[in-house]
DNA sequence: TCAAAAGTGTTCGGCTTACACCCATGA
DNA sequence: TCATGGGTGTAAGCCGAACACTTTTGA
C-alpha cells in the first residue's frame, strides 16, 4: 500500500500528522507511602474518570518540554527529573481522535508542591498506589509499565529523585525502598549495601524526636 | 503561552499534530560478527547519507505495524521480533519539518532476508558494528541506544531472537554473545550459565564438517 | 527506668570466576 | 596420526540472605 518506496525512507514533506501527547506518572512519598498524582477529567471522552496528568505536545517543545509545562500548570512543580517509560501507539485509545502518547515518570515530595490547584480542589488529588481506582483510557497500563520501569532503576542503581528530604534517615530511606518494591528488606543488609554505594554522606547530625537518635544523611 | 489549563489535560481537538516516524536497528550475525542495516538516502535532506531503515508512521498503523511495513518494503523481512527502545523529540532533529521518532530494534537471520533490494543494490547494505559511518539525522546516537538496550536485555535473558540458525552449537551462541557484548567469554562458564537457565535443548544431533563434533542445540 | 528504635558483625549458601585435562572429529 | 576444537569439574572469591545483641534516646 504504502507510497514510500524502498529507498524513500526519509519522511516525505506531506507525511500523516498526528497528535503526541505526553503522561507522567508523578510518584510522591508521603506518610511513609508511595503515592501517584492523579487528575480528574472535566470533559468527555472519560469525563469524571482520574487519568494521570498529560497533555499534548506543542510545537517548538520537546516532550520533557511539555511534561514540565503542564506539570507546572497544575502543580507548581518544577525542574524535576524525568525518565521516559515508553510509547503507546494502539490506534483505538483515544476513542476521538488518534493519539500517540508517550509516557514518563518522575519522582518529587508531595510536600514541596502542595496540590491546591488554583481553582478545581476536587480534581487533583495524591493516591495510594494500592488504591487508584479505574483510570481513563489506558493510563492504568501506562502506570504498571512506570511502576515497573521504576523498581527496576531502584533497584539497579540509588536513584530516589526528589523523594526524600534533603537530609533523611537510613530508616526512611529504606521505608521508601520497600514502599517502591513491594518488599520488605532486612535492615543490616540495606545499610551495608546503601553504604557501600558510597552515595550517600553522613552529616553528623541526629534526627531530633525519634528514638534511638538516628543519624542524618544526605546525598553526595 | 498554553492554552491548556490546569483541568484540560486532555488532548484537544484541535492541537498540534506532528509527523510520527519510525527508524530500527535491524541487527544481524553473520562471518561471525553483529552487523546493522542500513539504507542510503537518496533525497535531502541528508542525501547520501546512511541512516537506519525507517518512515513515517501511516494513518490507522500502529507503530510497530509501521516499522514491519517499512522493512518488508526494504528487505521481504517480515514477523519479527520488535523492541521499542526510545523516543526522540528535539525539535531541530529533523532540518526541515518536526518529526518525532519512535526506534526499535529487531534480530533477524542476514541469510533469510538477502538484501538484494529490487532496485537500488548500492543503497541498502549490512554494516559491521564497527564499521558504522556517521549517519544521517541523529541515527548515531539512535544506533547506540538500541545497542546499549540489546546488551542490556541479553546479559539479562536468553534472548537472541533469529540471530542464530533454528539449530545451533554452543560455541555459534557464544560467539553471538561475544559480538554483542564486545567481550570474551569464559568457554566453560558460559556453557554452565547457559545451560542452566534451562531455554535451550539438545538434539542428539552433531554439526557436521565441524571438529571435535559439537552437539546442536536449539531453542525449547 | 523502660520501651522503642538505631547501630553493628558473622555465618552460610549460591553464584560467578578462573583454570587444565581428556575426548571426538576432520584432515 | 595429529591438529583442532568440543566437552567436562573443581577450587576460590564475592555477593546476598539470614540472624541477635548492645547502645541511644524519648517518654
Amino acid at each position: 500500500m504504502s507510497k514510500i518506496g524502498p529507498l524513500d525512507t526519509a519522511v516525505s514533506l506531506d507525511s500523516y500528522e498526528c497528535t503526541i501527547a505526553v503522561e507522567c506518572c508523578v510518584f510522591g512519598f508521603q506518610d511513609n507511602v508511595l503515592k501517584i498524582l492523579l487528575v480528574k477529567r472535566s470533559i468527555e471522552p472519560f469525563k469524571d474518570y482520574w487519568v494521570l496528568p498529560g497533555g499534548a505536545m506543542n510545537e517548538g517543545k520537546t516532550l520533557p518540554e511539555s511534561i514540565e509545562e503542564v506539570l507546572s500548570n497544575l502543580t507548581g512543580i518544577r525542574k524535576i527529573a524525568l525518565e521516559q517509560v515508553a510509547c503507546y501507539s494502539n490506534v483505538e485509545r483515544h476513542p476521538i481522535k488518534r493519539v500517540v502518547s508517550v509516557s514518563y515518570y518522575a519522582l518529587v515530595k508531595p510536600e514541596d508542591y502542595p496540590v491546591i490547584p488554583k481553582n478545581y480542589i476536587s480534581d487533583i488529588m495524591w493516591f495510594e498506589i494500592g488504591d487508584v481506582p479505574e483510570l481513563g483510557f489506558d493510563h492504568n497500563r501506562l502506570l504498571t509499565d512506570s511502576l515497573s520501569k521504576l523498581r527496576d532503576n531502584l533497584r539497579q542503581n540509588l536513584v530516589f529523585g526528589e523523594l526524600l528530604p534533603d537530609l533523611f534517615t537510613l530508616k526512611e530511606l529504606q521505608e521508601l525502598y520497600e514502599n517502591i518494591l513491594g518488599e520488605r528488606l532486612d535492615r543490616r543488609n540495606f545499610r551495608k549495601k546503601i553504604l557501600q554505594m558510597g552515595l550517600l554522606v553522613p552529616t553528623n547530625e541526629k534526627k531530633a524526636g525519634v528514638k534511638g537518635g538516628p543519624e542524618l544523611y544526605k546525598k553526595k
